[in-house]
DNA sequence: CCACATATTGAACGACGGTTCAAAAATGGG
DNA sequence: CCCATTTTTGAACCGTCGTTCAATATGTGG
């Protein structure tokens, strides 16, 4: 009798819904095995224990981002500026494949990073690093403002598009990504003024 | 025997500080009144309960930008890109105050937000108002770009900030607030590109 | 300086919830 | 169809704090 995928699955997809909606710390184990349809103890035979469950969950998604946004970065026919936008298209994929996602995401992943061994550390540093790489190049060619840190850059395109997703997530409006893509991207080329 | 304001701010203040470091959920009333230098139950005559704490310090931090952007949005002697960079430097003068302060809003603010009644909701919603009004005056005026949805504006400028904010105070090194604000100034104003 | 009111203390309480584990169920090879 | 093995169950356990409160200290008005 093998371990089912379907249940570690059916567990993970459970602990975003019930993560997004109380926070970690109020996600009680017991609801995430009652919404994944297993009992409380079975939890632990997928997981050794609560934040290991969070810990997978973001493991999921930097792996995703990360092994995007390798290639990417070091693709020699595209532009710096197309290299940007694919970086930005590939950050919204990986979020708006499931709004839970982003609501954990959002809320989360800075406290859980907090003094703790994570086991995406790697992923989600080498993301930052390419991201960065991409703007670096842009400025040594010439298209990227060179005033500004590369640093700041990245971290404003990052927590902007976080608080945008955030939000758009939690009203109950429709959202149309696509549209909110171009918006984001132009806002980044372009600033907000005329 | 009147209640200390004394003790009231020296809760405030090491509360701040505790969970900044541990987060709101690890941060032990035993520990906050341990930095505050009073005893657990000290805490009880100031607060109603740990809730209590974590919504005045976000009381106390939105009736200040809010008391700052009120008058600002509505003056008719600036122009509004002057009240957009005033309103930038009023939420750093409010943030950069107390680096661990952006720690604790960076990390706890949203979670706190959900399903619960906080004392500071017209605040923090009429900031909002007023930020997007300086932006749709803008747009008015033909100065900010009229095809970018104002609250997708609005969300970029402050989700970018707090994760600029929050990074640099995490890291160990020097931070020179006056340069980094007219980085995302002209980062806002004029997008990444040459 | 006394009596009263209010503040402070910190040990003890009790609820909560993550985790465990013995028993039961499921699986599958021979 | 059995037996060995692995998985699942869920009630019970137990450590962890947030909170309480009786005792004590502190301050104040008369």
């Amino acid at each position: 009798m093998a371990v089912s995928v379907d249940k570690e699955q059916a567990i993970h997809k459970a602990a975003i819904e019930v993560i997004s909606e109380y926070g970690f710390h109020k996600a009680k184990m017991a609801k995430i095995a009652e919404v994944a349809g297993v009992s409380a103890g079975s939890l632990y035979t997928y997981y050794s224990d609560k934040d290991h469950i969070l810990d997978r969950i973001f493991e999921v998604l930097w792996k995703k981002d990360w092994a995007g946004l390798m290639p990417l970065a070091a693709r020699e026919d595209l532009s710096p500026l197309e290299k940007l936008e694919a970086a930005i298209d590939l950050i919204f994929d990986v979020l708006t494949e499931d709004r839970n996602l982003i609501i954990v995401f959002a809320n989360e992943f800075n406290n859980f990073m907090k003094n703790k061994e994570v086991s995406f550390a790697r992923h989600y540093t080498e993301f930052q690093g390419a991201f960065l790489s991409i703007l670096t190049e842009g400025q040594a060619q010439g298209v990227v403002n060179p005033h500004l840190p590369g640093e700041v850059i990245c971290d404003f395109i990052l927590g902007g598009i976080r608080k945008i997703l955030y939000e758009r997530v939690t009203s109950d409006r429709e959202n149309d990504w696509a549209t909110l893509r171009t918006h984001i991207k132009a806002m980044i080329r372009r600033g907000v003024l005329v």
